[in-house]
DNA sequence: ATGAAAGCGCTAACAA
DNA sequence: TTGTTAGCGCTTTCAT
């Protein structure tokens, strides 16, 4: 800095207001300076800058993994967001319970970021304590945490118009296939077997233990057995609802194998509407994953600006039943005998 | 980190010398000055640290977009192993011209990271001399550029096991989809189909131009149309080497729609396995972007602790032949007639 | 509108 | 082994 204020024949104070774009600086002076800054290829210091005004410039992310559907499209519309705003984007992974562990022993972030992003961890209330020492805000991504600033879908009301959907379509035995993660079930899962429940009750449709079912993304023949017990049911399902686009699919290519014409024989619908949904034609509850990144993004900026701002903390999105081929009217076979049972 | 020497009745030279780890600090002093951090939270300010180190701890990465399976696959394998190197991962997201042209203008990255990896871009020569301008290591991924450290897969080698798998099972007209970016063809794409132009060649299977068509990713219509070209030639392929995985899935898609049965009409590989290809159950040429990435990362630590490291500069990683569900020997017609013609 | 000087929180000589 | 001191490169009063 101090060789361009010598180039420029001014101080360095002036090359600092002036790379800063206060207004206190005169046009030729600024002409002068940002001359010699381009001259000496010179870029500003964000350590140096941050030691003094005591704001990095950084805004952290905390994700799981970065190679699931969500994260990626989250983070590309989020950063564009943080890089207009002059921020620089950090990513903190955490794939394993170690590295989970150790990342909120020490807290990498802290005195590292001016606020951090958490994407779609259960955390314990320990380590939500934990964050909250941090002294930053720290904002909640697809999970609604009691008095923090969060952002997420409504999955209730996802998971209710999805099951009407299935039922407006005439189905009346409706398996739920939840999710089950390696730490038990996720928060999102819960509302969405609430939602599920709600849109049976309120078409009087009783609700059956034997439909509901939990199964891991990852597991396909835990899946394939799931589907195995609801197709040997006294009553088997005419309708399958998976709380994640995975689980549908691989729900969809079970059947298939098995002939199960999907969906004559019987409808399947996801949850999410990841790429992967469009490629097998699955019905599914869609979700923007970009729209939250990008609340998310904006609520983070401007709780930096003011940490104070009560204003909005919580940023609720909709959902969208998005129907493509995996989903038909139910069932009705022609004749009599047990065609009708899938 | 005064008030962290006070509590421990130290200097903050003694505190500074045990968070770091130094082994000039007695037993006793390093767990008092320990406890007082812990109590305290303290944790130290990165960017003091990196001002008079100069080094700032972080590694910065340049990509096109983070929703694609490459990047997020090659990230979720380095952010870790920086981690464990004390390193902070910073992510640029390049999605348009205008950011990209504004990222080469003001270069953020400078004085921010000590090392850059720049993802599968195609840069030109200008853009590849602004990084050399940076001052810290440069690393390529998943492309070459001359004199420049690198990580990439051997794309020839790939192209031509792939193009082998497919003559071994007696096909002799073998079609090229190549894929054409927004700035023309990337340098993998050229390498692939020399490795396909190489299997022919050394099996004594003239080259056809006809059987080489460009298209573009995510133009589902431009895909069709280049499958209707070669489908209507008059000897057309038996099968269909597409230089990614998307466009092979999206062939397999077209064919099927139109009773073509893949892979017993028509055999269909791929180029990348990424998860989409186990969906479907794709043939394809193998390649991990997770050690990619992991290798880009070592190379990344090894340059910044010696950037005159000569040592192995250019990592190029394998790729393997996968066989899956599309590939499959040629068609051969029982009776006479045009039934051979796909 | 501009400059001089102090100091942000740390590390790295150097001394003890 | 520990403490003292002098900056690292900026921003920010406070003068002018």
């Amino acid at each position: 800095m101090a060789d361009v204020a010598e180039r420029a024949g001014v101080s360095t104070s002036t090359v600092s207001r002036t790379l800063r774009g206060l207004s206190t600086v005169s046009p030729d002076v600024r002409a002068r300076v940002e001359k010699a800054a381009r001259e000496l290829n010179f870029a500003v210091s964000r350590q140096a800058a941050s030691l003094v005004t005591g704001r990095t410039g950084n805004v952290a992310v905390l994700v799981p993994t970065l190679d699931a559907w969500f994260m990626g499209a989250a983070l590309s519309s989020l950063a564009p967001l943080l890089r207009a705003a002059g921020m620089e984007l950090n990513v903190y992974v955490i794939p394993d319970l170690a590295e989970r562990t150790s990342f909120f022993e020490r807290l990498p972030a802290r005195r590292n970021a001016d606020a951090l992003l958490v994407f779609s961890f259960d955390l314990t209330d320990e380590e939500t304590a934990r964050l909250d020492s941090l002294g930053i805000p720290v904002i909640y991504v697809s999970q609604h945490v009691e008095g923090r600033p969060s952002v997420y879908v409504d999955d209730v009301a996802g998971a209710l118009h999805g099951t009407r959907h299935l039922l407006n379509l005439g189905h009346r035995r409706i398996a739920f296939l939840a999710t089950q993660g390696a730490s038990g079930f996720s928060f999102s899962s819960n509302e969405r077997l609430l939602g599920y429940q709600q849109a049976l009750t309120e078409a009087g449709v009783p609700l059956d233990d034997d439909l509901v079912t939990a199964v891991q993304v990852a597991d396909r023949r835990g899946i394939a057995e799931a589907l195995g017990t609801l197709l040997s049911l006294r009553e088997p399902p005419t309708a399958i609802f998976a709380e994640q686009d995975e689980v549908a699919v691989a729900s969809v290519r079970i059947l298939r194998r098995t002939q199960i014409a999907v969906p004559e024989r019987i409808s399947v619908l996801g949850f999410d509407d990841q790429p992967l949904a469009d490629w097998f034609d699955l019905s599914t509850v869609a979700q923007s994953a970009a729209d939250i990144g990008r609340e998310a993004g904006e609520l983070a900026l401007r709780l930096i600006e003011d940490s104070e701002d009560e204003h909005q903390r919580h940023v609720v999105l909709p959902t969208h039943v998005m129907p493509r081929a995996t989903t038909a009217p139910v069932y009705r076979p022609q004749g009599e005998g047990e065609e009708g049972r899938g």
